[in-house]
RNA sequence: GCGCCUGUAGCUCAGUCGGAUAGAGCAUCCGCCUUCUAAGCGGACGGUCAGGGGUUCGAAUCCCUUCAGGCGCGCCA
């Protein structure tokens, strides 16, 4: 159930009815302030004024036509023209007991599903993860389980980087210990050192880097051996990106991965397009494309080059063949790119290029999600103590240890299989939710202490929320099932409480539209803190029997809204911390 | 040189596409455990929204400009 929506669409109605323009925007929003209400109306002063009528005689018109009498207890006007509602608690009290009723909160499948494709942690599987994967991981994998959610179509690609002359290097190296016979799976158990192994060979060794550049040639012609090679390497990466996502609570899977390599065939198609069209130009070698809308002030155009001198393509002509395939074989309405912000003028050159190439339909809509930089403390991208990128598997590790401390230190009698269990929760969702919890486009500081806090918007506060409200649940023996008496909305803690419950569509809706998961952090958030004084003020098990019926249902609204907002974030729940 | 992004409380961050008196958390200070988990709650302090112009009923938000920082800009991805 999505209040603003209603209210929205009523107030509209109203305004039309009151003589204003069917285009002309309601504006209702959650009120600023207590003092305005629940909601507010924003839009009957801009209408006013281009319908040159005084704006505080509009909205009495508008309000004269507007009934709200089953669900406010006051409609006001007020300011210049502002429109302020003012909520039944008793209403309230109706719709919880309808979210309580549903599976789903009362969140209604989207009318008109889309198909959306969604690209995103797209590893490069020379190396094994790094930080610098997280946020398109994590923010990506939000996203794809909210707008399922809510009913539309998701194609998940993890567009992941298998092709490329560092391969030639690393396929070097594998013949090298092969021919050794060392054992190649123990030395590709961690990647990371064997790519700078092979990286070693590769700048010190004049016949190694010859042999390597030749094994790019081979693997690119199709040579057997080469590509058998190859296989087992890209195997067992994808492993470990997999092992990574597991540990992570991360949906992707091997059916995802729609590699780079997977366009080859295709990359060819694209160019001949290009110049069937006309749009090809060549210069000092290269096949490029000249557009006109990312020139500068002198006319210079920065171009997009789609083949390389001496044949060879690019990641603009995969990224234009993975367009093309989207549109046509995934047949995508939407297709959402979770890439680093750096890359924005690229996507920009590609998106513009696809429209003007005919590679997508005019009404499919390509959006770049960017997302900023994990900084460290010292305001530099974040790197390990001894410097280096940090290894994505390391500082999941990492995180588990240091909630460990955190969570045995305040539970010493736990058992030790419980403690393990909370921490890796604990862990892994404090990582998470610090990443999500942020605005996606801005950098932000990766910091232990403040992401393993209780205090504030963290994870351990929502987790800690939760169990709270579980173990109020868990010892009021009831039948939960039972418990199906009024909802009474009543002291001022109640009713916060009622209305945060309301506005979970609210805040989902947000996360699927913008890409932004950070909207259903704060809504979160909030709910939890709402719950916080709620809890604090008004007794749930000591409660006469109908108040007590009746706050343990808040309460266990607030559960199944917090757990199933965690969920949509890929956060797991604890029952008991 | 050109382009994109960022600049909000001492620190870390919000600010619902122009709305009312700019909000949280941390830190600092003051309160609250014989009652459902004090890993909590309540309160206080804290602001030239980088600076300056403009647009209008109304600007942190839109336009121009200056300053500071970050990142991109033809054969890496």
């Amino acid at each position: 159930m999505n209040i603003q929506t209603l209210l929205n669409q009523r107030i509209q109605a109203a305004m039309v009815a009151a003589g204003a323009p069917e285009s002309a925007p309601a504006l209702t929003r959650q009120s600023a302030k207590v003092q305005f209400g629940d909601y507010q109306a924003n839009g009957i002063m801009g209408v006013a004024k281009s319908l040159k009528m005084n704006p505080r005689e509009l909205a009495q018109k508008v309000v004269d036509g507007l009934d709200l009498s089953d669900i406010a207890e006051k409609v006001e006007i007020a300011g210049p023209g502002f429109i302020n509602i003012f909520l039944k608690n008793a209403w309230l009290g109706k719709e919880l007991m309808a979210l309580r009723q549903s599976e789903r909160l009362d969140v209604p499948n989207v009318a008109a599903p889309e198909t959306v494709v969604v690209d995103y942690s797209s590893p490069n599987l020379a190396k094994e993860m790094h930080v610098g994967h997280l946020r398109s991981t994590v923010i990506g994998d939000a996203v794809v389980r909210t707008l399922e959610f809510l009913g539309h179509r998701v194609v998940r690609q993890n567009h992941v980087g298998d092709w490329g002359t560092q391969f030639g290097m690393l396929l070097a190296y594998m013949e090298r210990l092969r021919s050794e016979s060392a054992e190649i799976s123990m030395a590709l158990s961690d990647l990371e050192t064997f790519y700078r192994a092979a990286k070693g060979c590769f700048d010190e060794d004049e016949a190694f880097a010859n042999r390597a550049r030749e094994l790019v040639v081979a693997l690119q012609s199709g040579d057997k051996d080469c590509l058998a090679l190859w296989d087992e390497f890209i195997d067992i990466s994808l492993t470990h990106c997999e092992e990574t996502y597991k540990m992570l609570g991360v949906s992707l899977e091997r059916q995802h991965v729609m590699p780079e390599s997977a366009y080859n065939d295709d990359l060819q198609n694209v160019v001949n397009e290009l110049q069937e069209q006309g749009l090809l130009k060549e210069d000092q070698g290269a096949q490029c494309v000249f557009l006109e809308e990312f020139a500068n002030k002198e006319g210079e155009i920065t171009p997009i080059i789609v083949q390389k001198t001496g044949g060879g393509f690019l990641y603009s002509t995969t990224d234009l063949a993975a367009v093309r395939f989207r549109q046509h074989t995934l047949e995508a309405d939407r297709v959402l790119y979770f890439v680093d912000a750096r890359q924005s003028l690229h996507f920009q050159q590609i998106f513009t290029l696809s429209r003007k190439a005919g590679f997508v339909k005019p009404e499919t809509q390509l959006e770049h999600m960017p997302f900023g930089t994990v900084m460290g403390s010292d305001g530099k991208p974040f790197k390990t103590r001894s410097g280096g990128v940090a290894k994505l598997s390391s500082l999941l590790e990492e995180a588990q240890e240091r909630a460990y401390q955190l969570v045995s230190s305040k539970n010493p009698d736990m058992n030790e299989e419980e403690l393990r269990n909370i921490s890796r929760v604990v862990g892994i969702a404090s990582v998470k939710y610090a990443d999500l919890s942020k605005n996606r486009t801005s950098d932000y500081v990766f910091n232990w202490d403040t992401m393993l806090s209780f205090e504030g918007n963290t994870a351990p506060y929502l987790l800690y929320a939760y169990s709270r409200v579980a173990s109020i649940v868990k010892r009021s023996e009831m039948d939960i099932a039972s418990l199906t008496g009024e909802i009474q909305v009543e002291a001022s803690q109640e009713r916060a409480l009622a209305m945060k419950l309301c506005q979970f569509e609210e805040a989902i809706q947000q996360v699927a539209n913008d890409g932004m998961p950070h909207f259903l952090c704060a809504y979160l958030y909030e709910l939890a803190g709402t719950f916080m004084t709620f809890y604090e003020a008004c007794p749930i098990l000591n409660a006469e029997e109908d108040v007590k019926n009746s706050r343990l249902q808040l309460a266990l609204n607030t559960a199944s809204t917090l757990q199933l907002g965690l969920s949509l974030l890929g956060i797991e729940t604890l029952e008991r911390m």
